[in-house]
DNA sequence: AATAGAATCAACCGCGATCCC
DNA sequence: AGGGATCGCGGTTGATTCTAT
């Protein structure tokens, strides 16, 4: 696994960018675009390393980057898109154009995290109890950008894609959609209908289909685990979806709950989990890269509905 | 006006994934 | 197939700006 040597050398330049530097990376960029990073700032007589020039690229200089604050339209996206996939800032950001992973993550991290964290919602302004009964009695809440699901696939596939291929031919804001038949490309959609069904089961409660080749009305918490244990590979993962979230269970008093009423009830309390549902719920959501982690809200789907809430 | 603490965000770091020879 | 080079991501840091006292 090779590290990036070139910010070990003593000769490059390091902090705050200045004017002249800006300059000189963009109009290089703009003549020659970003084919090879470690040989852009040696070209564009710059010293820093690759991976510096690169990051103030795609976070600063890039000129179909939104630099003001963020809307309320954009903060909903992120809250919601959030909830769906977790710390998945390239993803998140890949929604919304013009803004880049960093500035989704400063974002959250500096001001939704805060309001999340005091039960506000950050885009209402009102108390969660607000909200909850908004997801109970309208199905209102992640409401994701109220675009066609097939819409919605189509870019969050295209974003991946032109990350893919503006890496093959270096051209910056050219790269077009491809679709390419191969394992990894399969896992990728795999994924992407897991998340996809996800933020549409969420969004539309209640439009299971009838005929659901599961039954989990006697689920208890004890048989929770062996009720979500596998992904089976009939299901969609619109399905599967639907599945964890209509999954009954108790809460910490004991009383019947299903999923989205325990995600209600759950407000900012902690929760726990256990080691081998969280494995089988990462296996079935492996992904090329960060492998180890699961997208957030599907652990989080599984854990309502299989684990005591704790405060 | 001065100062301390909080908030913000650009930049860096380290790691895993992918490319390419 | 293997390994070095490169890229991209998420977490973290630290300089700067803002706000309260």
């Amino acid at each position: 696994m090779g590290r990036i040597p070139c910010c070990e050398k003593d000769n490059v330049k390091r902090g705050q960018w200045t004017p002249e530097e800006d300059n000189k990376l963009s109009s290089y960029i703009a003549q020659h675009g970003t084919r090879n990073w470690r040989l852009i700032p040696k070209n564009a007589g710059l010293q820093r390393c690759g991976k510096s020039c690169r990051l103030r690229w795609t976070n600063y200089l890039r000129p179909d980057l939104k630099h003001g604050q963020f809307t309320d339209a954009e903060e909903q996206t992120i809250v919601k898109l959030h909830s769906v996939v977790g710390n998945r800032w390239s993803l998140i950001a890949g929604q919304m154009p013009g803004r880049t992973d960093n500035d989704v993550k400063n974002h959250w991290n500096t001001k939704l995290k805060k309001k999340l964290s005091m039960g506000i919602d950050p885009v209402t302004h009102k108390p969660f109890s607000h909200l909850m009964a908004e997801i109970d009695h309208t199905g209102r809440w992640l409401t994701l950008q109220k675009q066609p699901l097939a819409a919605l696939k189509m870019k969050c596939s295209t974003s991946y894609k032109e990350t893919k291929t503006s890496r093959s031919n270096g051209a910056p804001g050219t790269a077009t959609p491809t679709y390419i038949n191969s394992k990894q490309d399969q896992k990728d959609d795999t994924i992407e209908k897991i998340k996809l069904g996800i933020s549409r089961a969420i969004q539309e409660p209640g439009t299971l289909p009838s005929n659901k080749p599961w039954d989990s009305a006697g689920a208890t918490l004890a048989n929770f685990a062996g009720a979500c244990s596998a992904f089976p590979p009939s299901m969609s993962g619109y399905q599967y979806a639907h599945h964890l979230l209509e999954m009954k269970g108790t809460d910490h008093h004991g009383a019947r709950v299903s999923v989205q009423e325990a995600h209600a009830q759950q407000g900012t309390n902690k929760f726990c989990c256990t080691k081998s549902l969280r494995e089988k719920t990462e296996r079935i959501l492996r992904v090329g890269k960060k492998s180890e982690m699961a997208p957030a809200c599907l652990v989080q789907t599984v854990s309502y509905g299989t684990y005591h809430l704790m405060t």
